[in-house]
DNA sequence: CCTTTCTGTCGAAGCGGTTCGACGATGAAG
DNA sequence: CTTCATCGTCGAACCGCTTCGACAGAAAGG
């Protein structure tokens, strides 16, 4: 394994000199310029990143935390994972990847030792025990999903308000006057996923400012309980003409679902619901729906936090960013 | 930011001492230990793990080569990524993912600069072009999927022809003499993804010797064309009584596509399998199949690569294991 | 009672980089 | 022909931790 020692003693000139020629932050002669190329040629000659992490106090690793809870529908987050590693190789990032049961131990472990320059919280609840350990730590955090206290973090999610708001004016300008939503399951709000409430109270606002009914209800996570909470829930509102879904697990059966009971969308039953392109695509989904964006998310969090860490005075006081909902007809409302 | 020097000097001992006590390397008296902690304690002392990467050489993380091709069926993924997380840290190591479409130079990068102390590919083709930089790698690596060469690398997969026999004789059992196979779409056999043709191949020779039909297909990666294609090889063959679908993507969207049609499962048709439970949980798929065990190759492939990185030489001469696959029946053939 | 062997601790070197201050050599300005 | 920047390079210090060899002092052995 060749040193930039190596490489000094072969271009016939100092360390730092070569330090120099690799950062460009002194001004080196051509000669010695080519000398110095030759030689890491030559010796095939990489920076080691630990010392360089040392040497620099910079890992140039951002660190993604990601959860996964024991009976959750998990496919969405992916994309998320995704984004966030795109995004930040994009900027010279690696991510380290931690999914520990023990999320705010792990934020304690992975900033305490420095292994990462900042860190993105996935999925983030009301009262995240992650955040606390986040806000200590001398790095900075950008969270995506809402957290009850923002204080000293850039948070990202969707405006699931306006979502809502805009499945019901959807639904309503096309003459639906009562509506199933179907949120997330019990223990999500439980577990405080803000955008649970969020959506549905602003549902209920909305609908209630139209004077139209909404029967909100609790999904399930997992098949066969899906199928029968679905049933179950047709069966109490026969009259509703329009169901909002805002539920992953619960979309993404619905098809069959539906199919099984002999509902024909959007004839029988107007579907709208909550997820992103390629969530639909993956499950086939034919729903008109609201972009849940992933993507975006991933990589606004990134760049933000990337700005921090390059910068952490000047950055400008934390963020909070709903970004704008917006809709995919698809033909299934009517 | 307490260094070991600060603790060292709160505690009254040197620096090694503090570092022995640590490691417990070498015997520390009850006393000096007790102060040692107390310091760190005071001090909120968090040993540097750059630091300590440098001085050991290693540095507790080992890299998750991913690929997301383009057009690519995802969710399973997850899974493996997943697992092989949970199964690193429990062993001590953190988790580099990286998912660079340029998957050679990735591994080129994390192991020449000595960010990871071994790698794990994911998916891993017949030519897979991050195999040979791997090879060349200073770190150990384990690959899921078979390459052309598996010199020098451990190899983990499920055993695909014998999957495939199961599947044939399941079905042969059942009084099936016309089957469809369908495969994955085309382009993963281009690419080399060797699990397509090891599981198309066995399944034609394992029907060959009992003198029964079977039709290979391609399948397709998304909606709609699944769909198209699926409803045209039905209508090709007309006769077939029974379904091997051994493509995420086509079997996840079969339900749907079945069920517009009139296919009633295994009433009309008998349909079997290859994917995980998980998997099949997520999609509510009825059908029997052979279980994927992502987690299980996951869990495995990083508790090798561990063994490796522990002991270099030792270790013994590389693997090649392909995990016994198992039938999970859940009645959707008859 | 004098070696010999442990025990517990220390100092120094080293891991592989970066960066600061210094310094000789040039070239421009006075 | 000086004086002064500027340019290119070097040496040394430092980042925070581990580990090797050395060495007192205590315990064990003859």
């Amino acid at each position: 394994m060749a040193t930039i020692g190596d490489v000094a003693r072969v271009a016939g000139v100092s360390r730092s000199t070569v330090s120099y020629a690799l950062s460009g932050k002194r001004s080196i002669s051509g000669d010695t310029q080519r000398r110095i190329q030759a030689a890491i040629a030559e010796l095939g000659f990489t920076v080691n990143a630990g010392a360089r992490a040392l040497a620099t106090a910079q890992t140039m690793t951002i660190g993604l935390l990601s959860q996964f809870h024991q009976d959750e529908f998990a496919p969405a987050m992916l994309q998320y994972i995704r984004s966030v590693c795109d995004a930040g190789r994009e900027l010279g990032y690696d991510v380290l990847l931690v999914t520990d049961g023990d999320g705010a131990g792990a934020v304690k472990r992975i900033t305490s030792s420095n292994q990462v320059d900042g860190v993105v919280l996935l999925d983030v609840t009301h009262a995240d025990p992650r955040v606390a350990p986040m806000r200590a730590a001398r790095q900075p955090g950008a969270l995506i999903g809402l957290p009850g206290d923002t204080k000293g973090l850039d948070v990202f999610d969707l405006d699931f308000g306006e979502s809502a708001r805009m499945l019901v004016d959807h639904l309503y300008g096309l003459g639906h006057r009562e509506i199933i939503l179907i949120s997330p399951p019990e223990h999500v709000f439980e577990r405080g996923g803000a955008y649970g409430w969020r959506f549905r109270d602003a549902a209920i606002e909305r609908a209630g400012r139209y004077g139209i009914r909404i029967h909100p209800h609790f999904g399930e996570s997992q098949q066969p309980a899906i199928g029968v909470n679905v049933n179950a829930i047709l069966d109490a509102r026969k009259s509703a003409t329009a169901m909002i879904v805002h539920n992953d697990a619960t979309v993404a059966a619905l098809p069959v679902v539906l199919q099984a009971r002999g509902v024909r969308v959007p004839d029988d039953l107007s579907v709208a619901s909550l997820y992103s392109r390629d969530f639909g695509r993956i499950f086939s989904l034919p729903y008109t729906a609201v972009e849940s964006s992933p993507d975006k998310l991933g990589r606004l969090a990134v760049q933000q936090l990337v700005r921090r860490i390059l910068d952490p005075d000047q950055a400008g006081p934390t963020v909070v960013k709903f970004i704008a909902p917006e809709l995919m007809d698809r033909g299934s409302t009517t």
